[in-house]
DNA sequence: TTGCTCCTCACGTCACGTGAGGTGGC
DNA sequence: TTGCTCCTCACGTCACGTGAGGTGGC
């Protein structure tokens, strides 16, 4: 019979704490081989060390443990390593998103933050392919790189082509909550088939018209990471002037991570809705 | 008088959420600049907004609300920007160790563990430099970066050389809490001035003599996120055979980062006390 | 008066860490 | 018998998120 290891032995021979593995336990991640019934000591198996061992690396990749019990019970090789590129994808994202803070960061620092100019313009009434979903903030950079190309997709298959830049309506209530519905949408002519109200073009793609509105406008240029600063001017603008009124606002997607590698080349409008266009002074 | 926001308004304008406006307020971090007495209501000037741009930002590079504070309070511009780089050097630690840690994910993996064999060897009476302190599990790399050029000096300035490679022992229960006391220690010959016991060479550079006994060994090639599989094969070796004794874990440093900045170049040896000396089998 | 926004508890989440107080085997 | 290791609660940490239940101004 193979010997067995007790939690202090199993932990030096996995670098994992004692009170890590209790809670490996507890969560049944790693539970022991054997638990005796009458001390309630844990003991381990020499064949539990590959277990840990791929535990600690996950861990230390930051994988949830629900996801890294799911990888140790998936019933083959393929299951356990398509569980383990999910989450090396999401990691890259994530240090993609850090990469871009940091810069975020230093440009904040050191770089003056020039306001935009800030204009007024009526929303026309727009038809369009949308698609829609309830968000999380973190999640919006990647969501829209799914979502832009589906009604592309959709557009095309359908024979339309879009009028203009896509954009995004963001829900009452999104940035104070953290996240909700996000409306990415793409404007089409009024006559092309995949504009028709009955039609849906792809799964989740509805076509519908966008209400005419008046609204403040800036162009944010440069990452998205620094989207807040052409907020505060923006928003700051409005509700000085008390023009604030509801309604979702909106992003227009100049120049897309799709169109250019370069952070600082792209351009993104954001609409915020008021009451009424003010005459210009 | 300056225009002053709502929540709501300072949320939209900053894109942090109602809730962590309201945890920034109770830690102190960005309290209104206003509380209405009578209702609670929270109002935040204009000039909030760019307190808020950086907290945003230095949240989303995981800095602690603790030190967010204290950069938010310091008198100036060079103490805001000290609290900052200091993190920064911190989180670029971090990142590499993820990126190390997906390597290591990523040989247990493809590459198949070959166990290094294991020798016996009378670990011999020692005089040394030691320099030790508490030290946790993570941050035992930096540590050692900083330990080692300090006893190196310390050595240099008594006109010492160092014999052989230097090592550190971590003190019992050190893996199973995560960290604890570790001591660094530069060999050196007993007839140096620094290794004289009235003699201290250095700020907590300390000259002792290392103890002789009995210890089992394995040489670990490559990067310390795989030291876990070397100790994982030393260690079961040892339970296995019922050699395990208590008393501290030598690991020997041969090729440090210091001489290499190639991971698959490093070389240390891992020394656990046993009872005795087995006969070679 | 109805909505809307704001408020304050109180508790939940995630992955453990930190004691307190007590038991079993050499 | 003394140490040592192990055990089980119960609570703490960090940075918020999630409701519940209630108030003030247009």
């Amino acid at each position: 019979m193979a010997e067995m290891f007790t939690v202090g032995e199993f932990s030096r021979l996995t670098h994992l704490t004692v009170k890590a593995l209790h809670h490996y336990h507890e969560a049944g991640v790693l539970p022991p081989a054997r638990v005796d019934a009458a001390t309630g000591y844990r003991w381990y198996s020499p064949d539990q060390l590959a277990d840990a061992q791929l535990v600690r690396r996950l861990r230390q990749v930051r994988m949830p443990l629900t996801e890294v019990r799911a990888v140790l019970a998936a019933p083959d090789r393929a299951g356990r390593e398509a569980g383990i590129s999910t989450h090396l994808a999401r990691l890259r994202l994530e240090l993609a998103g850090t990469a871009a803070a940091v810069a975020s960061l230093q440009a904040l620092l050191t770089a003056a933050p020039e306001p935009a100019p800030i204009t007024y313009r009526l929303a026309p009434e727009q038809h369009c392919l949308t698609f829609a979903a309830d968000v999380e903030r973190h999640a919006v950079g990647a969501w829209c790189a799914e979502a832009f190309p589906r009604l592309l997709a959709a557009a095309g298959r359908s024979g339309s082509t879009p009028e203009g830049p896509g954009g995004a309506l963001y829900g009452e209530g999104w940035f104070e909550l953290g996240g909700g519905e996000v409306t990415a949408y793409l404007p089409v002519h009024p006559d092309d088939p995949a504009a028709q109200p009955s039609h849906e073009p792809a799964a989740g793609v509805v076509a519908t018209t966008l209400l005419a509105g008046p609204t403040a406008v800036i162009m944010h240029e440069g990452s998205f990471s620094d989207l807040d600063r052409s907020y505060a001017a923006l928003g700051r603008h409005v509700v000085e002037r008390d023009l604030g009124t509801r309604g979702p606002i909106r992003e227009i997607y100049l120049v897309t991570p799709a169109d250019s590698a370069d952070p600082a080349d792209l351009r993104t409008e954001v609409c915020w809705p008021i009451t009424h266009l003010p005459k210009e002074s």
